[in-house]
DNA sequence: GCCGTTTTCGGCCCGACTGTTTTCAGTCG
């Protein structure tokens, strides 16, 4: 996919202007960022898009002018773009591997480049082991010292991590600040609070009089590695996790006002700091200002929201995708929210699987968390590695079962199912009579994820269209960050579920996330349901339904469309069970 | 370079912190 390609060039055509000294530039290189972001989280290919509407199409992209579009047509067509060229003719500089040092910007590359030759990460390394650039005009000691840090950062990871990792590690600080009796309130800010599957650093939020103690408090906690940076307002430390977190500490009157900031997202936020100034306000971390520049009382987001005529909506809507219209007009939809969650319709749990809890754990977790049914959906047979059940196994694992209902006596339903692999050839690993006696059926891809993207889709529409599964498990198959989802055409997809009443699922676990937020968007222009499933394996696994939840949040996915939003009378009367 | 119920021209979000300055540029979010 040339997405990333095109993306790149037009980050690094952003970093080239910014060196220009005229001081409208900044808007060109701001236009050229928007569009590398734009191209960079497309869903589809840009050469598709732009085979089925030419320039017309490309210009529809946000962003996307007559300008940008004809760069776009040119890299297409010739797989080059003269104005990078030019431009690195001018600066023959590795911008994008510099500037992806912390602290290293644009200018100071071009800076060491005139000064020392250092063109790209390789001659930067050696300019620092010589020393050279600590006596250079504009440089110290503590510049090169940083440089060196960066580097061993670059080094040692690509920066981000899973959410299901950092945010609990963020809702422990803030836990910590709240009991330190130094803080009114404390939250997560951030792409975390929007749940993003990724975060780069996080942002934490306290509201309290006495900043200074706060931070003090903050540096001093057992999950910070070392201090980078250190103010009254805000501190920014490295975690031992290897994150980069962020505490501003903000007086009561700002707080409603620094959520809503610090949440984002900054696409976001731009829209509505464009309608604030419409409105003849001005909005920032601060508060909402009146024309005298007068702080107007919001007592939280919620204040702000409405003092500018929209809807509040959920953090993990704020990604500028068209919610601040839709806000502005009141016909904003709430999504799903954890507390409408009913059940889970894909767990694993047995006896003699040291891979798992036993079943009857697990159905007291699911009791406990309040869930009126659950399906236990184990392995099949061709997943040795995971101890797959044949029929007479699964036929076996039933009486079990239902066993344990008759114990449980209506305060937990155990719905009897399977996981059942989608073979190569899009046959299902049991037959059908077994199938056909089960209640769910999750049908998932767990072999052969190098098969092409016809191949692909050709066996996963076969599984959906035999009739025998209820819900396609995982349907991209990616695992952050290590596996790629693999290639296959969703839209064949979604409307082979469409024709055989299949549901998607949203699979919770931390590093699938699958489907994710924007296809989650494309599939639900289709008459399809979901089912939002924690695939958990042991009894704290059940606890993945949020990060499920927070995708389906950040897909728009409204409660009506969720299947385990269902009561366990509705769910029983839809399966026909 | 993009964009439009104030506009096809004239705007474009805005403040904090750091390092190396001696009044501020660069970087970041």
């Amino acid at each position: 996919m040339d997405n990333k390609l095109i993306a790149d060039l037009f980050a690094e055509i952003a970093a080239m202007l910014s060196l220009d000294d005229k001081p409208t530039i900044r808007f060109e290189v701001r236009a050229y960022q928007k569009a590398a972001q734009t191209v960079s989280s497309l869903q589809e290919p840009i050469e598709d898009i732009y085979k089925r509407g030419g320039m017309a199409a490309l210009m529809e992209l946000p962003g996307v002018g007559k300008g940008i579009a004809g760069s776009i047509e040119e890299f297409i067509k010739t797989g080059r773009m003269s104005k990078y060229e030019m431009l690195k003719k001018k600066y023959p500089i590795d911008m994008k591997g510099l500037t992806s040092i912390q602290g290293l910007g644009a200018r100071k590359a071009l800076a060491l480049y005139k000064a020392l030759g250092v063109k790209d990460i390789p001659t930067l390394k050696k300019a620092i082991a010589a020393h050279k650039i600590s006596k250079l005009e504009g440089f110290g000691e503590k510049s090169e010292e940083m440089m060196q840090k960066g580097l061993d950062l670059l080094a040692s990871s690509s920066g981000r991590m899973l959410l299901g990792e950092a945010l609990p590690v963020a809702e422990e600080i803030v836990s910590k600040l709240k009991k330190s009796g130094l803080v009114d309130e404390a939250l997560v800010a951030g792409s975390a609070r929007r749940m993003r599957e990724t975060v780069g650093d996080l942002d934490i939020l306290a509201l309290s009089g006495k900043s200074a103690q706060v931070m003090k408090f903050f540096e001093k906690l057992p999950e910070v590695e070392e201090t980078i940076a250190e103010g009254p307002t805000r501190t920014a430390v490295r975690l031992k996790i290897g994150l980069n977190c962020d505490l501003r500490v903000i007086p009561v009157e700002s707080f409603g006002a620094a959520v809503q900031y610090f949440t984002g997202s900054k696409d976001h936020n731009i829209q509505v700091r464009t309608i604030s100034v419409r409105k003849g306000y001005k909005l920032n971390e601060y508060g909402l200002l009146d024309r005298k520049g007068r702080i107007m009382p919001t007592k939280d987001e919620e204040g702000i929201y409405a003092k500018l005529g929209m809807q509040w909506m959920p953090p993990e809507m704020r990604e500028a995708r068209g919610e601040v219209q839709l806000a502005q007009r009141n016909e904003l939809k709430m999504p799903v929210e954890l507390k409408d969650i009913r059940g889970d319709m894909h767990t694993h749990g047995r006896d003699k699987d040291w891979n798992t809890d036993p079943l009857p754990q697990m159905a007291g977790t699911a009791a406990s968390l309040g869930y009126k049914y659950f399906a236990s959906t184990n392995h099949t047979k061709s997943l040795n590695v995971e101890n797959g059940m044949d029929e007479k196994q699964f036929a076996a694992f039933f009486k079990q079962v239902d066993a344990l209902n008759r114990k449980l006596d209506g305060r937990i339903r155990i719905l009897k199912g399977a996981e059942c692999d989608i073979l190569k050839d899009g046959s299902l690993d049991l037959d059908a009579k077994s199938l056909k006696s089960m209640e769910w059926v999750v049908g998932s891809v767990h072999s052969a994820f190098n098969q092409s993207e016809q191949e692909m889709t050709r066996r996963v529409v076969k599984a959906i269209d035999s009739g025998l599964i209820n819900v396609l498990g995982h349907p991209t198959g990616r695992e952050m960050p290590s596996r790629d989802a693999y290639k296959i055409d969703l839209e064949k997809v979604y409307e082979a579920c469409e024709r055989n009443m299949v549901a998607l699922e949203i699979n919770a676990q931390p590093k699938r996330l699958d489907l994710n937020d924007t296809n989650i968007m494309a599939a639900s222009k289709y008459k399809v349901k979901f089912a939002i499933s924690s695939d958990a394996h042991r009894t704290p696994q059940f606890g993945y339904m949020r990060y499920g939840v927070g995708t389906a949040r950040r897909g728009w996915l409204t409660k009506d469309r969720v299947i385990n939003a269902m009561g366990l009378k509705e769910l029983e009367r839809y399966l026909e069970i």
